[in-house]
DNA sequence: CTTGAACCTGTAGTTACTACAGGTCCCATC
DNA sequence: GATGGGACCTGTAGTAACTACAGGTTCAAG
């Protein structure tokens, strides 16, 4: 009932974070997640700032920042100095691969609904799905 | 000048249907184009049959069909009976993914164009976009 | 007949994990 | 103190769809 922890088991930091144990074993592997102390037994031991980090990677995840921005990210948080604003061109970058990347499945939604419109699904001999798939690329798309 | 070619090398095949030659070596390996004839020394010589195929395959991809879909969509061509309707099927769950897609990636958009707005680039000790990478999910998205 | 470009096979690398296999540890209960 | 079984450990291999070599052979023009 207190904020008081000392020792969080690998599969209690799997619960609060909400990401699975080899994740968090693949994050420390590649850097992304401070090595923690260890048991006797070898068995890993977290502390809140585990928490926090592992928070924030899984956050960042969920917002579709690649591993590697992340850990740009986390360079910037850590070295603390006025990083505001080059967190914030990480951020706009990102933003802007997103928009693309919107843009590029938009026009492949319109070519693609173009294409199975044409089919009313009979049982037609030249399919003109296939027809479509078998034509290189000239439609909507470009 | 004319339609008859007897014997297409890769490199040819590769400029044709503009699919690298790795790849299409890549295709031959996992049974989506067909092993080709040789040459005495061992080199691929292919045929119209195999240009329309990768064409296909090609042009399959740049819709976003997996590699998978596209071996589906291969069978139902190949077996030639009355397979409009499946394509079909095949090509509107397609469809309906890529929407998806699209609408995830909308809300990330939003989550992170809010996100990004709140912060004004200065040097600001607690940038806000880090704040909000801090805390577990808990804006927009859901 | 000699280059050198094109081709060959096979393996390893990419992203972000997940899924084992085969073992060890922890701790609650008896 | 023994025991049992869940949680943990390391390390490797698999996923999608390629790309990039390394190290060797073949083809075709001159």
């Amino acid at each position: 009932m207190d904020g008081r922890q000392q020792g969080i088991s690998i599969g209690d930091l799997s619960m609060r974070t909400e990401v699975n144990i080899e994740t968090i074993r693949y994050y420390e592997k590649i850097g992304l997640l401070p090595a923690p102390g260890r048991t006797g037994g070898r068995h890993r031991v977290y502390g809140p700032a585990h928490v926090a980090r592992l928070t924030f990677v899984r956050r960042s995840r969920e917002l579709g920042f690649s591993l590697e921005e992340i850990r740009s990210l986390l360079r910037l948080v850590d070295g603390g100095h006025s990083s505001c604003s080059d967190v914030q061109i990480v951020t706009l970058k990102h933003l802007d691969d997103v928009r693309k990347k919107i843009g590029d499945l938009q026009r492949l939604e319109r070519t693609l609904s173009e294409v199975a419109s044409r089919c009313q699904g009979g049982s037609v001999p030249d399919c003109p799905i296939v027809e479509a798939l078998y034509a290189p690329a000239q439609g909507a798309e470009a």
